[in-house]
DNA sequence: GCGTTCACGC
DNA sequence: GACGTACGTGAACGCA
């Protein structure tokens, strides 16, 4: 059977131009909207197999409508010349795949669409409509599907008749005069104002079409309806008319021109190497990838002596470690690059060789390398010290642009020097096909990385210079993975039979809990699958849906904290919830990670991932461990220091943002809180609501606590009326009111969106960059969120300068003191710290001491610290 | 394997 | 009208 698919490729472009960022490639021009035309497209072919395609697209600008109504369309926005410049770029895009696709002139996409769909209907086909616009609704048959992007590209809805009947409880053709009562603003179709789709439906329900309605308006309650109704009858039926599409159009190309032909792919390869769609290109270009395009490289490989002629100052130094965990892990080989050649050495070789160790372990022997860390901890578990590092590509890149998503050594190399290589992932495999290659392919794999290292050194450490970034980076993030690797490899001990007993109780808890919420909802369940405990709380059991996903009924904690009283299963729920993720993710996942021998945790601190400067941790990770409920809390009583005698030690800043704000923006208001020690949300409560420091109530400390957090964190007007659980006007007073109090902030906040739209990006005080190039899109909601991002990562980025800055200090003032306590963790604002008990009463001077003078700001940095036997009692 | 939903921290 | 709202990581589910 034929099965013909028909595009609007118009509303498809426009969708995705307007559902993905801004991309461009090289030669600046942008592509999202193909890149989104293009993901669609491909899903289509994959999923339909349709036996004829055809791709519509409007013509000009006047059609037929505009004789019936000469302000069809009028008042639209015109099309962004971001958008309108890619429309060439979808037929060359089509001519490709060998797509049939057409326009005719004085007609829409619509008409195109529905004349063709209306012939191949005649000829038993089945027919299928990609398509943005509701309007397309009309031609929903028995033959005749139409898919409407949902969210995103290609994420669609199919209506068929069934559907159109629960979504609208009518027939397809009723959308015609659905539009005739409601308009459209888009197309500047009036309607009747005034009423909307709730009121059209009601009166298409009633009295079944418009014309129906039109002679029944007696029948009408309320005086107004009737009134508008009758004064605009004719308007109506005209607008009734435009949204009527055209079968009957005069096209130049028939049902039979869509058949599908096979397409040139070397046309396709070309093409998404031009517009550099990267993640598309693997599908079609399998073979060709290989590494006939890398220039030649000569290479010595040492399976046995270690010669000095090899061990140079400066040398680039690979140690490749491929594993994602790098601890106790694998070295498969190492690469050395200097002036007097390139070598690849055998790990073997290497370990045994006394001349590669003292080099390696030499400060005076400088190498460049990429991902310090992993080769330091990775040595580090064999006994090997690595020293002397001046260098390294992954931090000086991440430094250059954070959000440039990847940091491997291929991807800096294409970045930064249009240099070839292939990437890890190629050489290697990923996923469950990762191996090690054969020992030629390994090698010289390592050694092409050498040479890329040795060449991308200059280049980016020019960069670093030009954007006055080379003093953070060699005083502040190369000392800093040091460290951090130190941490990662000394670990946190944990004591697994408290954590276990813990596991035990909570098993026992999750039983009753389980047992107690399937007799309340009367039928047994997984009470984990949020798809299946939605229909039983808010169909079965009849609670009021108050928030829905884009699958279903939403169940998260603040809809069910809502309903908190209109059901006892409710709070059981969240306790449920709160329970086994105590159990799943803190007692089973730490317990899963925990080294049997010495019982100890070994996290890794990813440095180069975050958009803010901010560290994260995984496997485990070991910044989310509970706080704020007590029942929670108690994991940490499972993180104990490793020596009889020793405690551990946490130091915190307090409200580190805030004080860098009030630094920053230099404001008054918020400078005197600080520096006469006020409680922070208590005056920002007195100055928000004109109040004396008595007479801040619970409530207002409480409203300017979450507005602070949401200065702190950029959120919205709305993240703050979700947080306060207030209308989204109200919220965005509090905003207001919290600018008026303190001028100086919001001076601070409009000349850092001004300085973000004028150098294209933000800076942190010790010159952290970000770049945030939506700031000037025409998108609202894309704006909105780079404008509220330069505003914050000025903000949280020092923070993280400043705690960065006092791990290195902290470091320098242990060895200079020769302490033997050792810095286990960071939490963001936080260090952790084991400290054997003669040195309790220094450390406990000192570590708040160097966080509180690692900075000079207009305020003063402060510090508390507290220690006991576990991380619990460190409180 | 991958996307979605939920929940933990700062 | 689009559209989705601080940043991260990880577990479980359910689809493919």
């Amino acid at each position: 059977m034929n099965k013909l698919v028909l595009i609007d490729g118009n509303s498809i472009a426009y969708r995705a131009f307007f559902a993905l960022p801004l991309l461009n490639n090289k030669k600046g021009v942008y592509t999202n909207a193909v890149y989104g035309f293009t993901t669609m497209l491909l899903k289509v072919l994959e999923e339909e197999n349709p036996s004829h395609l055809l791709v519509a697209f409007d013509a000009g600008k006047t059609t037929f409508r505009h004789e019936t109504f000469k302000e069809y369309k009028s008042g639209r926005q015109k099309t962004p010349g971001e958008l309108s410049e890619q429309l060439p770029l979808m037929r060359e895009l089509l001519e490709a795949f060998d797509i049939a696709y057409t326009e005719v002139k004085n007609y829409e996409a619509d008409d195109i669409i529905g004349t063709l769909a209306s012939k191949a209907e005649k000829e038993g086909w089945d027919v299928k409509i990609y398509s943005g616009d509701k309007d397309l609704l009309q031609l929903v048959s028995e033959k005749t599907s139409v898919a409407l992007t949902k969210k995103g590209i290609t994420n669609v809805e199919t209506y068929t008749p069934e559907a159109m009947q629960e979504r609208y409880g009518f027939e397809p053709a009723r959308i015609v005069d659905m539009k005739g009562l409601m308009g459209d603003s888009s197309d500047n179709i009036p309607g009747v104002p005034g009423v909307g789709e709730k009121t059209a439906l009601k009166l298409l329900h009633e009295f079944g079409t418009i014309e129906k309605v039109l002679d029944s308006i007696d029948q009408i309650s309320g005086k107004k309806m009737k009134e508008r109704l009758e004064e605009n009858k004719e308007q109506a039926m005209m607008s009734k008319q435009l949204a009527v599409i055209e079968t009957n159009a005069p096209l130049t190309v028939t049902i039979e021109d869509a058949a599908r032909k096979g397409y040139n792919t070397d046309k396709i390869i070309a093409l998404f190497k031009e517009l550099e769609f990267e993640s598309l290109l693997n599908k079609f270009d399998t073979e060709e990838e290989a590494s006939q395009e890398l220039e030649e490289i000569h290479f010595t490989t040492v399976e046995k002596e270690v010669t000095q002629e090899m061990l140079a100052s400066p040398s680039a130094l690979i140690v490749e470690v491929p594993s994602e965990n790098y601890h106790e892990a694998d070295i498969w080989g190492i690469s050395i690059v200097n002036e007097s050649g390139a070598y690849y050495i055998s790990t073997e070789a290497a370990l045994a060789s006394d001349a590669f160790k003292v080099w390696a372990a030499d400060p005076k022997q400088e190498k460049y390398m990429a991902d310090t860390k992993r080769a330091v901890v990775a040595l580090g578990w064999k006994g090997i010290e690595l020293a002397g590092v001046t260098h390294d590509i992954l931090i000086a890149s991440y430094l250059i642009d954070p959000s440039a998503g990847s940091h491997q050594v291929a991807d800096i190399a294409e970045r930064n020097a249009q240099k070839k290589i292939d990437s890890d992932d190629a050489v290697f495999g990923k996923g469950a096909k990762r191996g090690r290659p054969d020992e030629d392919k390994l090698s010289e794999h390592l050694v092409r990385k050498g040479l890329a290292i040795f060449e991308l050194k200059n280049v980016l450490e020019k960069k670093l210079k030009e954007n006055e970034q080379f003093e953070l980076f060699k005083d502040l993030e190369l000392p800093l993975s040091l460290i951090l690797g130190k941490m990662e490899k000394t670990g946190i001990t944990v004591d697994t039979d408290q954590l276990k007993a813990m596991g035990e109780e909570l098993t026992g808890r999750l039983q009753t809990l389980e047992k107690e919420i399937h007799e309340l909802a009367g039928t047994e369940f997984n009470i984990n699958s949020p798809k299946q405990l939605g229909p039983i709380l808010f169909e079965k059991l009849g609670l009021p849906p108050l928030k829905k996903t884009k699958t279903g009924y939403s169940t998260s904690a603040d809809v069910l904290e809502k309903l908190a009283d209109q059901h006892e299963i409710i709070p059981k729920l969240l306790l449920y919830r709160q329970v086994s993720k105590l159990q799943s993710t803190y007692v089973e996942g730490l317990l899963k990670v925990v080294h049997e021998d010495t019982h100890k945790i070994h996290t890794m601190f990813n440095q180069a991932l975050t958009q803010t400067g901010r560290l994260s941790s995984t496997e485990p990770n070991l910044q989310n461990i509970p706080i704020r409920l007590e029942e929670g809390r108690k994991i940490r009583k499972a993180f104990t220091s490793s020596d009889k005698g020793w405690s551990i030690l946490a130091a915190d800043y307090s409200q580190i943002e805030l004080r860098v704000l009030a630094h920053i923006a230099g404001d008054e208001g918020l400078l005197e809180a600080f520096r006469n020690e006020m409680d922070v949300h208590t005056k920002t409560a007195m100055d928000v609501f004109h109040v004396k420091e008595e007479d801040v109530t619970g409530n207002m400390r409480r409203s300017a606590k979450a507005v602070n957090f949401g200065i702190v964190y950029g959120i919205s007007d709305y993240g703050l009326s979700q947080s306060l659980s207030i209308p989204r006007k109200e919220a965005q007073e509090f905003i207001d009111r919290y600018l008026a109090s303190y001028p100086k902030v919001r001076d601070y906040m409009d000349s850092i969106k001004e300085q973000a739209r004028e150098y294209g990006y933000v800076t942190t005080l010790l010159n952290r960059r970000r770049y945030l190039p939506e700031i000037t899109s025409s998108n609202f909601n894309r704006r909105s969120f780079a404008e509220r991002t330069a505003m914050n990562t000025p903000i949280q980025g020092t923070a993280a300068d400043i705690i960065k800055k006092a791990m290195v200090d902290v470091t320098h003032a242990l060895e200079e003191k020769q302490l033997e306590s050792r810095m286990l963790l960071q939490v963001h604002d936080e260090l952790i710290f084991e400290v054997p008990e003669h040195e309790l009463k220094e450390m406990e001077a000192l570590v708040p001491d160097v966080m509180a003078r690692t900075m000079k700001l207009d305020v003063p940095l402060k510090a508390d610290v507290s220690y006991g036997d576990t991380w619990y009692d460190a409180k």
